[in-house]
RNA sequence: GCUCCCAUCGUCUAGCGGUCUAGGACGUCGCCCUCUCACGGCGAAAACAGGGGUUCGAGUCCCCUUGGGAGCGCCA
């Protein structure tokens, strides 16, 4: 009755987690712990030619950077083939599955002939009932699976519903390849159930093959796990998602500077909701999953919204957590190592800790944060943007100069001393205040946005600060 | 071509026959706050693909059309 729930993860390792695995991923992975479940992990290895360490490492790498654990050792399935065979030898004795002797040039004939005639391209069944005594000599065969002709084959799945497929139109599957190594058909099936997996959670580009697949498992006298087929994940124009948005790798969302728990609250968005909540922990998406609100169409990835999610959550986390969250993904970052490198030398990570807050209030990634806070290994003279060029005009470098003075004295160095002195220079100067510090904003970041200007007086401290403003300073 | 799936603002979605003059979020556009940019606050524009049914009543159920998507390998 109340069995233990076992879900899994099954990428094929012939490149690196693409979001949409990912999200598969996060489904099961909630799945399970929703259910007080296990979530395992199985490589789909058994295309040798395509499969490489590389990207096993690079899956493994992204499931752990986006949080997400598995249960047990990951299972190789490769290392299974002989199992898979084994459940062939099954079905072979029980008349259920046959040695086929087509030619690759034969099969291929077949599929032309019937896309000529507009048939759907399937395997004919020639070798279905010959004898074996017509068996050539020559050539190893495949062995295929006796598929029911006639009737229908149903799933019944958590997401998609009740999906009926005719099985006129499900050819005799190839079970065992003619080298006698299992396909990936066979090898899921049997996986599946000697893992103990109750519930598979996949794309629904899976679908067929879960019609399929539930052929196999009648043919085995094995009971069907729960299917539940997720839509996918398209583009921004609705298109499959390609490189240029989305379909990128775990990895290039952390070079991106997002944080794994604002991209897993972003794809758990994607096709399941919680009535109206946008912005939740995991905890809370682990207490409120169910797959029952799983919508059946599919979601565009939208980088904007991922955006400001991103932001959300760099604003909500701690200073401490950030630094750390920021500190660790240096490394993965554009101009990281390097940015990392001069802060080191410079002995400006605690100007970095103190502007920290400021910063992370304007920053959407762990890129724009890094962005923002450049003005404070920038080495003087500061190289000027354009924009903030036309802010020092010679009105404004006499002004400067006359802060410069009054900057001086001023002990200790604060930023509620330092705008007081400011307002005071832009009161008596008969100017507003955006007059006087935005010229001072140039001139200490050399740009025309930062955080607030008396904020970035003290991160910056008094010695830097004063020789940033004599810079532009007229005649200092 | 065949099979299957999908269809609410530009995008993600709420809605599970009446409470929908359709709600939230992102984005967009105004206004406010303001030393800049952000943040924040307030407000606006913005959708039930079309057509038939069923029903006292349909965004919600059924059918068709249209438009998307996926699958049709000795790939996974």
């Amino acid at each position: 009755m109340s069995e233990t729930v076992v879900t899994r993860f099954a990428p094929s390792p012939t490149g690196f987690l693409h979001i949409g695995g990912a999200r598969t991923a996060l489904f099961n992975w909630l799945f399970a712990k929703s259910l007080g479940g296990k979530m395992l992990l199985r490589i789909e290895d058994t295309d040798r030619a395509r499969s490489t360490e590389a990207a096993i490492a690079a899956i493994l790498d992204g499931l752990t950077w986006l949080g997400l654990d598995w249960d047990g050792e990951p299972v190789f399935q490769f290392a299974r083939a002989a199992r898979h065979r084994e459940a062939v030898e099954q079905m072979l004795a029980d008349g259920r599955a046959y040695r086929c002797y087509a030619t690759a040039q034969e099969l291929e004939e077949m599929r032309a002939a019937a896309q000529a005639e507009g048939r759907p391209p399937r395997y004919d069944g020639r070798w279905r009932d010959r004898p074996a005594s017509e068996a050539p000599a020559d050539r190893p065969p495949a062995i295929r699976l006796r598929a029911p002709t006639e009737g229908e084959t149903v799933v019944e799945d958590l997401v998609q519903g009740r999906v009926v497929i005719p099985n006129k139109d499900l050819d005799d599957l190839v079970l065992l390849r003619s080298d006698g190594t299992p396909t990936y058909m066979l090898a899921v099936v049997v996986d599946d159930h000697d893992m103990g997996v109750t519930h598979v959670i996949r794309g629904v580009d899976h679908l067929t093959n879960a019609a399929r697949q539930t052929q196999i498992y009648a043919a085995l006298g094995w009971p069907v796990p729960k299917m539940a087929h997720i839509p996918l994940i398209h583009g921004p124009d609705g298109a499959k998602l390609s490189k240029r948005h989305g379909a990128l790798g775990a990895e290039a969302y952390r070079e991106m500077g997002f944080l794994p728990e604002a991209l897993r609250n972003y794809l758990a968005r994607l096709g399941w909701s919680h009535g109206d909540d946008e912005i939740f922990s995991t905890a809370q998406a682990i207490e409120w999953f169910d797959i029952a609100d799983v919508g059946r169409s599919a979601a565009r990835f939208d980088m904007a919204k991922l955006s400001n999610l991103n932001g959300h959550y760099m604003r909500a986390t701690p200073d401490d957590e950030l630094l750390a969250a920021f500190r660790a993904s240096l490394p993965y970052l554009p101009g990281g190592p390097e940015a990392a490198a001069r802060l080191e030398a410079t002995g400006r990570w605690s100007a970095f800790e103190g502007a920290l807050p400021g910063l992370k209030e304007r920053a959407k990634t762990l890129v724009e944060l890094l962005d923002g806070a450049r003005f404070l290994t920038d080495a003087r003279p500061l190289a000027i943007e354009p924009a903030a060029a036309a802010l020092l005009t010679p009105e404004a470098r006499a002004l400067l100069a006359s802060l410069h003075g009054r900057l001086t004295t001023l002990e200790p160095w604060s930023a509620t001393g330092a705008e007081e002195i400011v307002r005071t220079l832009a009161e008596e100067a008969g100017v507003k205040l955006g007059a006087l510090a935005q010229p001072l904003r140039a001139a200490l970041t050399g740009r025309k946005t930062s955080p607030g200007i008396f904020d970035v007086l003290v991160a910056l401290g008094k010695e830097e600060s004063l020789a940033r403003i004599a810079d532009q300073a007229t005649g200092a």
